[in-house]
DNA sequence: GCGATACAATTGCGATTGCAACTCAAGGCA
DNA sequence: TGCCTTGAGTTGCAATCGCAATTGTATCGC
């Protein structure tokens, strides 16, 4: 996949691509959405009363807002998600979980940890899980700064 | 992103997705094609002859079998790779890499390098690069058998 | 107060992806 | 040989993504 060192990271993408498709696999064969609407349903979940703001969202789950905007449609089509305006700031809109929301977001969770648990987190010791862990969120850190100073 | 401990599975998660989007940012604003365009060609020149057979190609670079169809569809419109099928077996078909493909994906892993070498590496010493790589590639093994195993 | 600028969210449209079905060739095996 | 199953690659179509506008609102400087 390269011509140089960095195996690391060719070991890093192509763990990524397996691993999130077997997911995917597993989620479609339990009849539940695909991998991205727990993304969306925990972002959305996991804020202040079930509720979020659409970029602060988009920020947290790292999609982009023209995408978000769809795929919230999606949601709330489903009965998952409601969305209101904000009276004080015109421009905001947010997005709150329903009850089916969070059901169905605990039944995918259900799968999605089991297959992260059996998969992937038992390749790493403790330590390593907390250092390896570190090790990313600086090199992610290090991407959305590149990527700020680039404007 | 989640309720419980797989802290590390999140920071994967969201680590690649920032640097991936960063690589394809740095790709673009250089104007040059998508990062699954270098993939593409690198796994075909990566074989013998700069050769690949579809299936093949298709398992290296983790894509599934339509969507690599597709994709060497449009390289092979932009005279990156050449298609011919094999005498002795009638099902196969072969896909060779050109001279342009080759300059082509040298000039994208200028910028992939780069970007790669300045934002990701560097977070993990020579030991860690090492061990985790190969944590990665248990955990892909892992995944791989876990979907055959399902059929 | 008013125009220029920045922000938040959305949308039109073309490109890409995913699923299921299909074509054609190989490899059993009765 | 003739039939059935498997394997490799492709294609039709619907869903989703990405880019470049577009709309509407807030904010800043004067």
């Amino acid at each position: 996949m390269a011509n140089k060192e960095p195996d690391l990271w060719f070991s890093f993408v192509r763990s990524h691509r397996v691993l999130i498709r077997e997911i995917e696999r597993r989620l479609a064969a339990a009849g539940l959405p695909a991998y991205a609407w727990y993304d969306a349903l925990w972002g959305v979940e996991s804020g202040e009363d079930g509720t979020r703001r659409m970029h602060e969202l988009a920020d947290a789950i790292v999609i982009e807002r023209y995408n978000l905007t769809r795929l919230v449609d999606r949601l709330e089509q489903e009965g998952l998600v409601t969305r209101a305006r904000s009276p004080e700031d015109g421009r905001a809109a947010y997005v709150t979980i329903t009850d089916a929301g969070r059901a169905l977001r605990k039944r995918m969770w259900k799968i999605y940890e089991t297959t992260v648990a059996e998969l992937f987190l038992p390749q790493f010791d403790a330590k390593a899980q907390r250092s390896v862990s570190q090790a990313l969120d600086r090199a992610a850190l290090a991407a959305r700064r590149s990527s700020q100073d680039a404007q």
